[in-house]
DNA sequence: GGTAGTCGTAACGCTAATTGTTACGACAGA
DNA sequence: TCTGTCGTAACAATTAGCGTTACGACTACC
């Protein structure tokens, strides 16, 4: 499907930014952030940009700048960050009309669409179910 | 997320190759399917050749040559289809590894590969409940 | 045996999205 | 004023999907 890792690098950085916060520290910087996820500054501050817009994060400028939560992990479900960084449906449509005078061609866009929607709203609530808290909670588990 | 539309051709050309069979034709051609779709007849024998792997269709070469199910509509579901022509995880994880001396570094990937594969499952289970028999249905009830 | 119609598949180009990278201005605390 | 960080533009590299052309393989029919 041509995955993407946008959603695991937003959980990555807001996971980091929280465990951070927790151990007393004010702000968390996009090159910290970019180290432990093995990536680019400008990427985290690309998505952490988005997860702003979405009102998950803020940042602050100047020196000792950087990003804070405004909002406990517990508040934050993978939907909300899934709807930050991702966009448009699971499934595409045909790239060009379907011949409408087929009858196949008619009405197979409506029925797809019909049918994904309800798929779309399945895979929403799931996210909707596991939150930022869980998510670090599972993070701290592992090779305990 | 870079949706494609491969499930969804995968879907218009069986559900066409149902509708065209029961009408009582023995073989439906890719160039009748591409029609429809309104794509390039390769594309269609390039998505029916994964759905012939995974024995959902049957090719015939020669002149009068063309496609078959294999079962009934109503034995197809979303889920086979999908399995037949997509292939990876919904989402994906770092590119490069996570700096394993950091906590999130080190837990956050087994920690999202557990919470996705869940996911996937639930996913999974919905593309099950829909049989193509269900899709031709939809399809002609559409504006009826 | 030849002909014609269709599949099977390789090869190539185009488009779009993602990711990484460099660069530099904007901003704010010291 | 200086310094550290964000904000963002610009560009390259990579990858997947899609469309297209081409041609060999195969088989029903004459």
């Amino acid at each position: 499907m041509s995955a993407n890792s946008r959603l695991t690098i937003a959980a990555h950085a807001l996971a980091w930014i929280g465990l951070y916060q927790r151990q007393g520290h004010e702000v968390a910087t996009s090159e910290q952030i970019a180290s432990s996820a093995n990536t680019n500054p400008v990427v985290i501050r690309r998505l952490l940009g988005e997860l702003r817009a979405a009102g998950l994060v803020e940042s602050r400028r100047g020196v000792g700048a950087g990003w804070t939560l405004t909002r406990e992990l517990g508040s934050i479900t993978l939907l909300d960050v899934y709807d930050a960084v991702e966009s448009g449906p699971l499934f595409a449509m045909h790239r060009g009309t379907p011949d409408q005078g087929c009858v196949v061609g008619h009405g197979i866009q409506p029925a797809m669409q019909g049918i994904y929607g309800g798929i779309e709203e399945k895979l929403r609530a799931e996210l909707a179910r596991v939150t930022m808290e869980d998510v670090l909670r599972d993070v701290l588990a592992v090779s305990r």
